[in-house]
Order: structure tokens, then C-alpha cells, then sequence
RNA sequence: GGAGAAAUGGCCGAGUGGUCGAAGGCACUUCCCUGCUAAGGAAGCAUACGGGCUUAAACCUGUAUCGAGGGUUCGAAUCCCUCUUUCUCCGCCA
């Protein structure tokens, strides 16, 4: 959420910003609901003031005896000016504030412009490609003998959900393992464990709602859909991102590390069709998860260095990737600048989506009431930012395919092998 | 699922329908006093939003907030209803 202050101050500048990726203000409504706004504000408060210095003087008047009938009949009126008043300024306060919610953030001004993912900006490639001697099978083909099985999925839950067996299923969780234990004990990062079911006010918190409602998964204890509407999470950004709401940090405390390793929910609306084949967008992923909260001064540093930390699992793994900035038109709802870590996928000979780094400037913490003291016993509002660390299914698919051998084994790397008892190869 | 108890500021804790945004204590901040450690004294110390003033802040002023939402009332922390959460006991359960 912005600051509506910013709005009221300066909306143009503010529409040009939301221009840049592609968002049109409708800064006369702006206009309008916030007159209003005014007007009906002023009218509720003075008629509160009134009604509150009457009382006042009921309450000194009986105290000495005095009649209070002509008091009485001078506020008979009152309550119902009262009741209209603090009903219409409720309507278009609710308003404000749904069209308010609904507002994309402000890129930062290091965001190249741009419309789609054509226009993001490569900043680094590492690691080079294997030159294989052999034709390169797709993740599905090298992993149907290992254990991924699709149909066996589809069986169960439709398309999109995969069944993984034996050996893979354990070089799935061996790389969770890698993930969490690599941010964990060399990168500051607190181990969560946290909800996969949340309350709707938590995904209004971190901006899955109101406007995303159609992507989420939304479940109900028995037959029960009355009471607060649940969803499953669809990252553990949620969660990890929501344990500071409406809460008053310590400056020292800051910055905040978490890292959760956790199933993610998608309905996946609106990719009818895309990567239909394999795992590479399913209903249900794994994904290691790090949230930084941190102080407003520091984000951006903080940024540079989450990517860092998600760079090291694919060095580590010995996986070519590149790192992009993406244009504002490309970026996710809440943030204020992303990097894409994009993996090398020798079947599709190009470079795949595997993480996503942001920061969400302060967007979050507006949502969520996430404050911390500052040095001056201020209280403001901490940024938040998150990223993968990584996509384990992803991960999976990468290491499937780089690591593919000509009989159809695939070989272990080497930081994996002490979560694979130790074995270098499965599949042969 | 059943029965009971509870929810007040950073924390503890008082509160009779009226002068209660809320006593008192702890913690914290500033100052004073005291020759160390300690102790004593004074003041300040919730959040959000509106309006005024302002480049801005400070400041002044108004409104709201005592778990949440409704209701009764001229007036609700206090009375009534619903919900949420926590604790205790019983049942069920991985």
C-alpha cells in the first residue's frame, strides 16, 4: 500500500512513477473520494466533539442536582446526525481504502522501464554451459525411470501435482536440506517452520488480496465456509513476512533473517497451457524461502546481498544461471525492484526462472503495521523483502538435466552427496 | 465437541455508567541532588487519523482506540449480544 500522504501531496508524480510499469492512476477519483473524505470527516468529528462536550456537562450537571432536561432536549438530535454522518464517511473511507489496496508499488529509480520481460536487463552470467557429447533429454525423460511420475500424480490430484519415488524424491529433499542448511549456518538465516494454512487478513498483509484472490488455493474446516476465509500459502513469504505485523521492532533487532523451507499452493489461473510438461509449474512446489525485515536505510544493500545468497546454491550446485534485472513492467505487485535468477536448462537450451528477489520497500509494512523505533524513538515503518532460495522443484529440474549422463543415470553433486548416504550417481 | 475462567498502555496491575486515554508500580528518557557501586527527588513517556501552522519538523487542536464487531444510553473500559484468542477440566485424535 502507498503512503496516501504521497498521494495528497504530489499525485502526478506519483502516476508517473506508476506509469513506468504500466499502471494508470485514476488520480480524479483520487480527487473526488478524498473531498469528500474531508467534508465527511470534519462534519462526523465536529458532531462528536459536540456530543462528547454535552455529556460532559450532563455528567457535571447531575453531579450537582441540577435539572438536565433542557440539555437533553437541546442533543435529542444529535445521536441520528451522528449516526448518518459516521455512516456515510465509513462508506467512502472504505472505498478510499479499497482503491487504495488495489495500487501496485513504486518501482525505484534503478528499475529499467519497460513492458514486459523482453525489456529486463541481464546483469550477470556465471558459470558456462556443458558441452554435452550426447543428445540431451528433458527433465521429464531423464526422471520417468528415476521416479518422477506424473501420471501417477495426475491420478491422484489432476494435472499439475507429480509423485516423486526412491531415489529422486530423495535428491528433492536432499536439496531443501542443502538450501536451509546453507542460509541457515552461513548466511544469518533464523530456520522457521511455520502455517500452510493462513487467515485472509495475513495475504491482505503481504498483497496476495485483494487483487489476486483468483491465483490462491482457499480451503474450509468440514463443510464450515462461515467465519474467516483460510487459503493455503503460495510461499512461505507469507507467513515468514507476517510474523512482524502490527508489531513495534527494536532498531537493534534489525535486519531480520528468516528462512523456511515449505510447500507453495498455486491455482496457476491464467497459464492454461504453459509448461503443461514436467515440473516445472505445478499446483504444489517446494521452495526454500528467505524474508529479511529490515531497516529503511539498508534495504537496497540488503537486496544485492539476498541475491547473493541465493547465487551461492547455484554455485555451489555447479548450476549456470543468470541474474536479470526486471523492468518495471515485469515486476511483482508489491515490489520496488526484483532480480530474477534464471538457471540454464539444456533441453529448452535456455535460461528458466529458479528465483525471485525483491524489495518491497516499505508496501508490506504500510499493510502489516510493522514498525520499529528508530533512533530518535520515532516509530517507522521497516521494509521487507524476500526471495527464493530457491525453487526446489526447479532446482530438481536443473539438476536432472545438467547432470544427465549418456546411459541415463544422473550424477549427484557433490555438495548433495552427504544427503544421498554418500552416492554419486542414481539411475544406474 | 462439552463445561468453566479470562483478555486494560512496552510489562505488571486498578477501575463505582459521567470530569477516564485510563490510578499505581516496573521499565525507559531528560534534569536535579549525592564524591565510587547504590540510593533519593522532579518532569516526561501509547497508537492512528483529521484540522491548523510549516519547505519540513516541532508545536497547537480535534477525533478514535481498554481482544474484535454489533447494541442499549445524552454519555460505555464499565451494561447486553455475537465472534476471536488464551488458560483449566472432560471427550476425541496424529
Amino acid at each position: 500500500m502507498l503512503d496516501i500522504q504521497l498521494l495528497r501531496n504530489d499525485v502526478q508524480a506519483v502516476a508517473n512513477r506508476l506509469a513506468l510499469r504500466g499502471y494508470v492512476l485514476d488520480t480524479e477519483l483520487f480527487a473526488s473520494l478524498e473531498s469528500e473524505r474531508k467534508a465527511l470527516q470534519t462534519r462526523m468529528q465536529d458532531l462528536q466533539a459536540r456530543r462528547n462536550a454535552t455529556s460532559k456537562q450532563i455528567g457535571e450537571a447531575k453531579r450537582k442536582g441540577e435539572d438536565v432536561s433542557a440539555i437533553m432536549a437541546d442533543v435529542a438530535s444529535l445521536g441520528d446526525e451522528l449516526k448518518a454522518a459516521e455512516g456515510a464517511f465509513e462508506v467512502v473511507q472504505k472505498k478510499l481504502d479499497e482503491w487504495l489496496l488495489s495500487i501496485p508499488n513504486l518501482p525505484h529509480e534503478s528499475v529499467p522501464s519497460g513492458r514486459d520481460e523482453q525489456d529486463n536487463v541481464e546483469v550477470r552470467r556465471v558459470g558456462t554451459p556443458r558441452a554435452f557429447d550426447f543428445e540431451v533429454k528433458d527433465h521429464v525423460d531423464i526422471g520417468a525411470p528415476l521416479g518422477l511420475d506424473a501420471d501417477t500424480g495426475a491420478k491422484l490430484s489432476g494435472a499439475r501435482f507429480t509423485v516423486l519415488r526412491g531415489d529422486i524424491a530423495r535428491l528433492h529433499r536432499a536439496l531443501a536440506q542443502f538450501m536451509l542448511n546453507t542460509h541457515t549456518g552461513e548466511h544469518g538465516y533464523t530456520e522457521m517452520y511455520t502455517p500452510y494454512i493462513v487467515n485472509d487478513y495475513v495475504l491482505y498483509g503481504t498483497g496476495q488480496l485483494p487483487k489476486f484472490a483468483e491465483d490462491m488455493f482457499k480451503v474450509q474446516k468440514g463443510d464450515d465456509d462461515s467465519g474467516t476465509a483460510q487459503y493455503l500459502i503460495s510461499t512461505s513469504e507469507i507467513t515468514l513476512t507476517n510474523t512482524v505485523r502490527e508489531s513495534i521492532l527494536k532498531a537493534d533487532e534489525l535486519p531480520i533473517r528468516l528462512t523456511a523451507h515449505s510447500p507453495c499452493f498455486r491455482s496457476e489461473a491464467g497459464a492454461y497451457g504453459r509448461d503443461t510438461r514436467g515440473m516445472i509449474r505445478q499446483h504444489q512446489f517446494d521452495k526454500v524461502e528467505m524474508v529479511q525485515i529490515a531497516h529503511p536505510d539498508h534495504s537496497f544493500e540488503a537486496l544485492e546481498e539476498m541475491v547473493g545468497h541465493a547465487e551461492v546454491i547455484l554455485q555451489q550446485l555447479g548450476l549456470p544461471y543468470r541474474v536479470v534485472t526486471l523492468c518495471a513492467g515485469d515486476m511483482g505487485f508489491g515490489a520496488t525492484k526484483t532480480y530474477d535468477l534464471e538457471v540454464w536448462l539444456p533441453a529448452q537450451q535456455t535460461y528458466r526462472e529458479i528465483s525471485s528477489c525483491s524489495n518491497m520497500g516499505d508496501f508490506q509494512a504500510r499493510r502489516m503495521m510493522a514498525r520499529f523505533k528508530d533512533e530518535n524513538g520515532k516509530n517507522r515503518l521497516v521494509h521487507t523483502l524476500n526471495g527464493s532460495g530457491l525453487a526446489v522443484g526447479r532446482t530438481l529440474v536443473a539438476v536432472l538435466e545438467n547432470y544427465q549422463n549418456a546411459d541415463g543415470s544422473v550424477t549427484v553433486p557433490e555438495v548433495l552427496r552427504p544427503y544421498m548416504g554418500g552416492k554419486e550417481r542414481i539411475g544406474s
